[in-house]
DNA sequence: AAAAAGCATCAACATTTCTTGATTATATGG
DNA sequence: CCATATAATCAAGAAATGTTGATGCTTTTT
């Protein structure tokens, strides 16, 4: 059961998982860093429809940028995956439908 | 990496877990089943918000209900946290920081 | 120094999501 | 049969999110 504080933070990362080209992102993450413009061209989208959503991640800290040169490049931010593993992963370990006395 | 198909059906469960008061729901269903009556008594939230939240999980997969007299009980749904649990699992697994070559 | 490339940011608009209060539906109890 | 309890649904408005095209910033190239 996570404190309330960390439920704000989970629920920005939940939201920045919560859109497909984000996703798409992501999964173009997985092959490791990426620069804006490849991530662009994969994904044929507008060059400020991708820094919105690239923005999104960042602030989600699901992803770190860097750069080099008049290029940005993006990669997974490993550590944030691995605490949103562990709190999926917690949810369904607990005791399963325990059947509530009657409410009200 | 998951099929396009797959995409939407996943941004629709991010999607769910994405709001506090969405959470916190999910939360309190740890502890087993619940009444919805239950729930908004813990939570403090208007009937049709509280029914709002709900639905919004029930359609992403990731509660069933069960109707018992006048009473409607939710439940976590298992399957798709372990769903879910393995695709937040398989992200940072893969090889990771590979510098990309030069760009564009 | 000027031009161009790569990218972030902004403003305006469109779309989606959330909240609230009212209504409806179903089940129970007198 | 009527009153009440539980909860889903709806309509209207508020708030947040996503898209597009324009603008500006930094770095590189010439």
């Amino acid at each position: 059961m996570p404190a309330a504080a960390d439920l704000s933070l989970l629920t920005i990362k939940f939201h920045a998982l919560s859109d497909e080209t984000r996703l798409r992102i992501i999964d173009l993450l997985r092959g490791g860093e990426r620069c804006v413009c490849e991530l662009t061209d994969a994904l044929d989208a507008a060059q400020s429809r991708l820094s919105f959503h690239l923005k999104v991640l960042k602030d989600a800290k699901l992803v770190t940028d860097r750069r080099e040169g008049r290029w940005s490049y993006y990669a997974l931010d490993m550590e944030a995956f691995e605490q949103l593993e562990e709190f999926v992963g917690e949810l369904p370990s607990t005791k399963l439908s325990v059947l509530a006395s009657r409410c009200c």
